[in-house]
DNA sequence: CTGGATCCAGCCCGATACTG
DNA sequence: CAGTATCGGGCTGGATCCAG
């Protein structure tokens, strides 16, 4: 019913306390490894990271593309479906940030950034 | 930095089952009451709505009138800084629709629009 | 009419250890 | 390197009842 469909199953897919961050690595960097996801954010643990990745496969929002080898080779990628997801990434970035400056508007002038900027590290 | 948490503050702030829901009813009518939201969503209950409202209020996201009568009367309308979370919302929604029938064509063209055509009218 | 309070099931997520 | 297995805490969300 109402839109609500739409929102309900935008959330279910990049809802998730990882997901926007993960589509937007690898928007970033086009193909990523799983090491490679990993550092690029080290509070996610191995098991949160494949949780998220196999959902987003399973959305078709990421390829995952197997090198059968001696190390193994995993890596990830987005499918032209989970491209069209820029358009919401980029805006809920741009609000983020926004919405972080606001913050400092409303809750003091004194320390504007400091306490933005202490969430904003990981 | 990591723009982790430009997302996360994102979906702290719309993430929960139903406040894109709310949003998106304020913003197509306004103001509106309490019991106008309920029955706009017949599924949510009345302490999700009231607890979710104001988690939205606390953001600064929506505004929460009293007026001070019996029997009372609450209108929640958007705040100017809410207002700014509407690309975010039409992006979610565009990609929504996108996706329900993205899904109809990986699964089926049996019922490819109906489907999401019943689930988008409101 | 607009909530608050309480109880409770389920899930999300994290820490840790183990594997091919 | 790229995962899986297991355990457990905390939060989310639903049902029901109570209140101003």
């Amino acid at each position: 019913m109402s839109a609500n469909c739409e929102f309900t199953t935008v959330l279910e897919i990049l809802g998730g306390k990882w997901k926007p961050t993960i589509m937007y690595h690898l928007f970033s960097n086009g193909t990523m490894r799983f090491s490679e996801l990993q550092r690029a954010m080290p509070e996610i643990t191995k098991k949160m990271l494949t949780a998220q990745l196999r959902e987003l496969e399973y959305h078709d929002i990421v390829h995952r593309e197997i090198y059968q080898q001696i190390p193994p080779k995993v890596e990830y990628s987005m499918t032209e479906h989970g491209k069209g997801l820029t358009p919401v990434l980029m805006a809920m970035n741009d609000w983020g940030k926004a919405h972080l400056n606001h913050l400092s508007t409303l809750y003091g002038e004194e320390q504007p950034l400091n306490e933005a900027a202490s969430n904003i590290e990981g």
